[in-house]
DNA sequence: GTGAAAGCGCTAACAA
DNA sequence: TTGTTAGCGCTTTCAC
């Protein structure tokens, strides 16, 4: 095993105090210019690097942040996570990721484990509505920062987009190719972005005057057989549904899916309609129209508030107002026409 | 700022030294229950909980390893880094994730500071077949283990399928179903994965007489124009091609989205096999034949080597065998059929 | 079974 | 401009 070399090495070998050394480090201005590289010389000949474990004990920061998200193989966190993990290098910090595979007890573990290791903040990209761990965090002046979902309570800062209006805007594009009958499948809403999209769908019903019917919404569990099931119903009952709007476009590919198995045709038959906009959708294997999260910007406003709230801790002022809401926009591609008469 | 509570507060309010709680914090067996107890209330009571840097410090380890990807928005390093983050977890390690781009810069100041923040060892999942960081690195003791890629030299343990042989078992498959004519498209061989598939793939003709047609192969960047030229070639030549083996499912997918586009049906016109078994190409939409690299597996035993790297230090003959090859294996969907005559 | 003291590798006053 | 000293919060001998 190999020693490691140490800044105390270093100042031997150049012959100064380890203070020194570490000035040189830190880019401190005053430090003789003969002085200086006398250190760096003696860094490259020993091949020293700064221990930040060290360093982390006395400056009380890691440079690091924990990012926590549902499942980082699904495509939405996969593509947020990137732009969040580059972001974050370009000012400074690394990344710990944790999945929590949507589970509130991994969120626990995780939580406590990103604390352990005294990461600078943490951004949360799926948290249930009433999840109390965050909420303590965010009271603790810990630094937090959600995306993509939000605290019921609205006492911490997330950046998201307007999944109400979201929600209103993709069922009133299906009202206007007058579609009447529109089906609505989701994930049970114990999730902000669930909730509030639920809440959207329901709105633009009773805007335009259109009932809304309890036997045309699937809230539960996405496996293939139960949505099978949902698809058989309202396709067979007499006044069947001629649109669906699917509460991610996860769940609306799965339904086209079985759709297409069922010799169901998109759009012709029916009209699909999703939300989020993963790069998948714009395939022309499946051609979604959606509405489109701004996960790309969602990503990089989650990163520098957060960064902004590490290091302006003291500016109380500044942390309250680090929540966003983006735009939600409708993306029109192939899979909902109008509804022939 | 509230103050943080360390082991010295705690051991003052248990009426203990500090060296009792630490023993009681790393469960040591010779502790009298009462003085264990005593300590145990005290930390629920200031609630308490190990600052991980200050014990890495004098432990030399952070019980975190590094992993390196080229995209984690890809879905093979998506699902792979899924699978890395729960086992690592599951062994008592966090991960810190980072993102080359496929930069050799990148992996570079990746590699840097994950070392500067002393992970305990790191997993690349990406590194150009004769990059000599890794090697460095490698030859330093420092515990690294690749998966999906490896080095030329083959001196640093990996975890790969046998590219070679899963591209010959590909382009056999076609040659089964009586094609000769078989194109195939890669990204530059920068990769032992893609260098050892091609490999795999003039081998296979070989095998079987049939000519290396370099108007046939296409070995370049992976973009919509470039593939539109090259499948318009390949398509029009006197002696067109009948089917095609591309390198990756992400690449099988890019053609199928092109030929699409142009009117080719697949497989009808033209049999496409791709390569990773990614989850996608099991969707319906694209129904993609495939060679599988068993990544789950994959990345199962790269954690599973890396820590026992980490936690076996010494025994250094240990260490030299943590290489595995994994057997390819041919996953018949519908993008590929029976050569009409 | 428990305490005192030293030290991990660095930074940050305080002097000089 | 530079050196000395004292920690950061923990673990770990070495005593007792």
């Amino acid at each position: 095993m190999k020693e490691r070399v140490n800044s105390k090495d270093v100042a031997k070998k150049a012959g100064v105090s380890q203070a020194t050394v570490s000035r040189v480090i830190n880019k401190y201005p005053h430090i003789r210019d003969t002085t200086k590289e006398k250190v760096l010389n003696a860094i490259n000949e020993l091949g020293f690097t700064v221990d930040q474990v060290a360093r982390s004990l006395n400056t009380r920061k890691t440079s690091t942040i924990g990012l926590l998200v549902g499942d980082i193989s699904n495509s939405f966190f996969a593509e947020t996570s990137k732009e969040i993990i580059s972001i974050a290098r370009s000012l400074g910090y690394d990344v710990m990721l944790s999945n929590t595979d949507h589970q509130s007890d991994n969120l626990k573990t995780s939580l406590a484990t990103l604390i352990g290791k005294r990461v600078d903040g943490i951004i949360v990209g799926s948290v249930e509505r009433f999840d109390e761990q965050i909420q303590t965090l965010h009271d603790s002046k810990f630094p937090v920062i959600l995306y993509n979902t939000r605290l019921a309570s609205g006492n911490c800062n997330a950046v998201v987009i307007d999944n109400f209006k979201g929600a209103r805007i993709a069922t009133e594009h299906l009202i206007s190719l007058h579609h009447k009958k529109i089906a609505y499948v989701t994930l049970p809403l114990n999730y902000s972005t669930l909730y509030e999209r639920m809440e959207g769908y329901k709105q633009a019903l009773a805007d335009s005057d259109i009932p809304y019917d309890p036997a045309s919404v699937y809230i539960g569990e996405i496996s293939t057989q139960a949505i099978e099931n949902f698809i058989d119903i309202i396709m067979s009952s007499p006044e069947k549904c001629t649109a669906v709007f699917a509460a991610s476009d996860q769940i609306a590919i799965k339904i086209m899916e079985i759709c297409k198995s069922k010799k169901i045709k998109v759009p012709e038959d029916i009209s699909i309609i999703g939300f989020d906009n993963i790069d998948l959708s714009r395939s022309p294997f499946i051609d979604l129209t959606t509405i489109s999260q701004q996960h790309i910007k969602m990503s990089e406003i989650a990163v520098h508030n957060l960064v902004n709230m590490i290091e302006n801790k003291d500016m109380e002022e500044e942390n309250q107002n680090a929540s966003s809401v983006l735009e939600p926009q409708l993306i029109i591609r192939g899979s909902t026409k109008v509804l022939d008469k």
